[in-house]
RNA sequence: GGCGGGGUAGCUCAGAGGCAGAGCAACCGGCUCAUACCCGGUAUGUCUGGGGUUCAAAUCCCCAUCCCGCCA
């Protein structure tokens, strides 16, 4: 079985932020899953180069637009590795191999007449690189980003996406396609209001790929970007690897990126005879104060000052669980600390400091021998279910719920059996827990991947075990030596 | 203005005809292996307002109102 997940490219016109992040650590979490479950699973990631807003940006800082794609792109990579994004391959879209793939395709589309030569007269944000309709034709005004637009006219390439009209309402209506489900009657009322054909190419915009016509145009940015999910497993060069994996199983976008990712994207894979990918899943924002994040309202969440302050496995734990994915969330520290302190430290650190403790002083370090309580066998088999389905249905928060069942279960596990105390099967007891703490470990092995690694190893295992979810079923693991004790989560004031 | 979603405990939200719920916060108690942790218990309601249907309404219907989203 395959697995093919992606993020959007992300734009070098700005930083890596918490929404970047936020994308980026849910399809890491779901890549990861996969691979435990043994999948074959392809994890595409990248950043989207072209276009006027770059060109602007790089000028501002005496750039050339290469110079700032090389730079931001690189910021993004290192914020990647720095958060442990398991991505299989990073594209970015100023790569030959996928400028050439953008060439061909549209040379495929114009020779099929799904691409035509018309005129477009209208508005055009230059900052958005769209053109746009405005309510009041005397003040012209962008009714995305507010800013002043110019009326313009001039000839450019039209993709038919008109024409796929009804199949689209079909698509949206009746699969997957569009997820959340709330959000398919958003998609589709737009879709019936009617669709008409896009403007594919750009007559004043230097930064972009140049389309193979005889006239001088470049290919609309997002054109270009979409097409990184094609270009990105190989497709018209790596036929092999691309008939592998697609289409996608699952593609992760913000609601604010919906339109070309539920609408135009797949009417393109319709115009080239793809096969659709199986879902595309729209997440909220996170907001601050009840106001979306931005640099202007000074509200911008730093992941460094998180990843610094808390650490890198509790800033994705935050994120993955604060919030149902899909819906909107408050992001604050005090949120943040709360969850830290009372899931982390608490729950969760003070369960595995417990017990190992416990080992230490009753059974002079070593796991004792023993049978296993059937009750934590059959409630961390019950746990198990419970929470792949959860994430198979991408709702990370209710998968971490579930496992919090095992953690809370443990907990009170131990202060019922009270192996501390004299003439109890202690035992018995310990080895349980050891073998609910490890089942934890794997199960939460997608969220927080490094502090599981060093949590194993605590427990003396090997880090290979939690890498597969069927080591659950690993019972008893012999009489072992544990590893090390250290506070992994420290408690925050 | 059109379409859609929503208003339930201090907070975040679940419940979609049959005793009003969970988590967090609060309060009380227990424990002491543990990171002042953990475990148990208690309390908390005009289910936005008004009307209607029904033996029975947070739930279905109508009116009002407020919030959010998409579109214009």
């Amino acid at each position: 079985m395959k697995f093919y997940i992606t993020t959007p490219l992300y734009y070098v016109n700005a930083e890596p932020h918490i929404g970047h992040t936020y994308t980026t650590v849910a399809a890491d979490c779901l890549a990861r899953f996969y691979r435990m479950k043994g999948y074959d699973v392809f994890f595409l990631t990248g950043t989207d180069e072209h276009g006027q807003k770059i060109y602007e940006a790089s000028r501002k800082e005496n750039l050339t637009p290469i110079e700032l794609a090389d730079r931001v792109s690189e910021i993004f990579k290192n914020m990647w590795r720095k958060i442990n994004i398991s991505f299989d391959r990073f594209i970015r879209t100023t790569e030959k191999q996928h400028e050439d793939v953008v060439k061909k395709v549209f040379k495929t589309l114009l020779e099929k007449g799904e691409l035509y030569k018309g005129e477009y007269k209208g508005f055009y944000c230059i900052y958005c690189e769209s053109y746009v309709n405005v309510e009041d034709k005397t003040k012209p005004i962008c009714p995305d980003c507010k800013r002043e637009v110019s009326e313009i006219s001039e000839t450019s390439y039209f993709f038919k996406l008109s024409k796929y009209q009804k199949i689209l309402e079909n698509l949206v209506e009746n699969t997957e396609f569009v997820k959340p489900d709330f959000r398919k009657n958003e998609v589709l009322n737009f879709i019936k209001m009617g669709l008409s054909d896009l403007s594919v190419t750009r007559k004043n915009v230097v930064w972009g790929i140049e389309s193979p016509t005889d006239e001088k145009y470049t290919i609309y940015v997002w054109f270009d970007a979409l097409l990184n999910y094609l270009s990105g497993i190989g497709y018209l060069y790596d036929q092999e690897t691309f008939k592998k994996y697609w289409p996608p199983d699952i593609q992760l976008i913000g609601k604010d990126i919906m339109r070309f990712h539920h609408i135009i994207w797949p009417a393109i894979l319709l115009s080239l005879n793809l096969p659709l990918p199986n879902k595309i899943f729209a997440h909220g924002w996170w907001v601050s104060g009840k106001e979306k994040i931005s640099k202007s309202k000074g509200n911008i969440i730093s992941p460094e000052y998180y990843i610094n302050e808390y650490g890198t496995d509790p800033f994705r734990f935050f994120l993955l669980r604060e919030i149902p994915f899909g819906l909107d969330g408050e992001f604050s520290e005090e949120n943040f600390k709360k969850r830290y302190n009372s899931d982390l430290v608490n729950d969760f650190g003070n369960l595995l400091n417990r017990t190992l403790n416990l080992i230490e002083k009753k059974f002079d370090n070593y796991v004792p021998e023993g049978e296993l309580d059937e009750k934590i066998v059959e409630f961390s088999e019950d746990v198990y279910k419970k929470y792949t389905k959860k994430i198979e249905q991408v709702s990370f928060s209710e998968a971490i719920e579930e496992i919090w069942n095992l953690v809370v279960f443990l907990n009170k596990y131990l202060d019922e059996k009270s192996p501390w105390r004299e003439n109890t099967d202690s035992e018995r007891t310990i080895i349980s827990v050891f073998y609910g703490i490890r089942n934890l470990l794997i199960f939460l092995y997608p969220f927080i991947p490094q502090t599981c690694e060093k949590m194993i190893n605590m427990l003396g295992l090997k880090i290979e075990e939690i890498k597969k979810l069927e080591n659950f079923k690993i019972k008893y693991p012999g009489r072992i030596k544990i590893g090390k004790r250290e506070i992994i989560f420290h408690r925050k004031k």
